[in-house]
DNA sequence: GATAGTTTCATACAAATGTTTGAAATGCAA
DNA sequence: TTGCATTTCAAACATTTGTATGAAACTATC
């Protein structure tokens, strides 16, 4: 191929409009209009519009699911094989929020694109998504070789959980933003990333929930600890 | 007016539609043939199609929303003006979480258009969600008078949070029985909520817990030295 | 520089969609 | 019944949308 100038500016293009206005409202004259494309390039390059984005969604995908599992290996390795369970928390949820949250990342066209992936549904997208399983999958059994003997229930919530005050801080950081009128920092990501985790490993280590809430996960902590070591 | 018959079935239609098809493929002319009315009818009755939208979702939101607020308001009165942290958090989501979540509610229209409506994030429901942190600051009002001293920031995570772990499951039931492979019981909504409750009073409660998990300098900045009395 | 393959372009297509219209039907009160 | 307002109806409207077409422009190879 020649040069794929014509191609990238539509991806290009594409990424922006969607990332400021949503999958909603963006059509391909649109998008041809800001790459100052032919409008059926995109057909030509892509086949539909939904394979277009389609190929936007895998593409910032594999970035994050690579560097998710970068470091979750990398905490093994350290570990000598088995990682400990805030590192696995922290590489699950560590590159999502890094990605889609900060100050810098305001300008950052891919960050704000996956917001909008995240808060919107469409088709191509969620088809996408549904594979993703297969990727949590490798957590899970890192969790559960960080915790073993425990009931993998358990695991399954806590992951679940962690990914839903990620998933949600980013798909709600304006309304979080403005129930707590600015008090909440979703500029520090250090610092959410910290909440994220600590509150995902005591999910993790309170134990069986019975049908009593009241229950104390106290003890059950210390038995963590004894088996971490 | 004769009878709300015509209008009735539309919205009976349209939520039974919306529900199972999602609110992107469903039309106008969908609907007026599920309900056997004329399709003039949804604007003549409505205005347009956003805004019979509009009026499904605040109908179903304004139940919620009452939901919530009696069983903050009898968590108060039986406490005498305080109620208790779970007893708060269990108002805020226990209801959405028995309105989309059970085995019985798989039939329930009602329920399957909110979850729609978590899923797909269509402008005139996002306009009306918009609305809701008036809704959510009279928790956080309780949440601080059952937790004096402590940070505002530390309450609106919390809030936040308890809020990410029920929206998620509801979004993510499929995703995380298929996780699973069925191991996590989504039908015993009790159990879901004395979860999502536990954790949410876990996460709100970090500073008082004396012997905490990590040796992180993570919520540093967020634990106060000052306790509630 | 001719040729074959690739890419671009203007334009047309076909289908779908929310909305409007004006007349017909219906209900209700006097 | 008559008259008036409300409601229903079939049909058309006016866009918007993604996609397809076929010719033209371009590129690289021989």
């Amino acid at each position: 191929m020649a040069s794929d100038h014509t191609r990238s500016a539509i991806l290009a293009a594409a990424e922006r409009l969607y990332a400021d206005r949503g999958f909603g409202d963006v059509t391909l004259r649109d998008i041809v209009a800001e790459a100052n494309v032919n409008l059926a390039a995109v057909n030509y390059h892509f086949g539909s519009k939904d394979e277009l984005i389609a190929e936007l969604f895998v593409t910032r995908s594999i970035q994050t699911n690579r560097e998710r599992l970068n470091e979750l290996r990398a905490a093994e390795d350290a570990g000598g094989g088995r990682a400990a369970i805030e590192d696995i928390m922290r590489a699950l949820v560590g590159p999502t929020l890094r990605g889609c949250l900060g100050p810098d990342r305001e300008g950052s066209t891919a960050a704000r694109f996956m917001i909008r992936a995240s808060i919107e549904s469409v088709p191509p997208i969620r088809r996408i998504k549904n594979r993703e399983v297969d990727h949590l999958r490798k957590f899970a059994a890192a969790m559960r070789r960080a915790m073993p003997g425990r009931d993998d229930t358990e695991l399954y919530w806590g992951l679940h959980f962690a990914l839903a005050m990620a998933h949600h801080t980013i798909r709600e950081k304006e309304r979080l933003l403005r129930l707590s009128e600015g008090k909440c920092d979703l500029d520090d990501v250090r610092a959410i990333i910290d909440r994220v985790v600590t509150v995902s490993v005591m999910a993790l280590t309170m134990g069986d929930v019975p049908s009593k809430p009241a229950a104390r996960p106290v003890l059950v902590h210390g038995r963590l600890t004894r088996q971490d070591l």
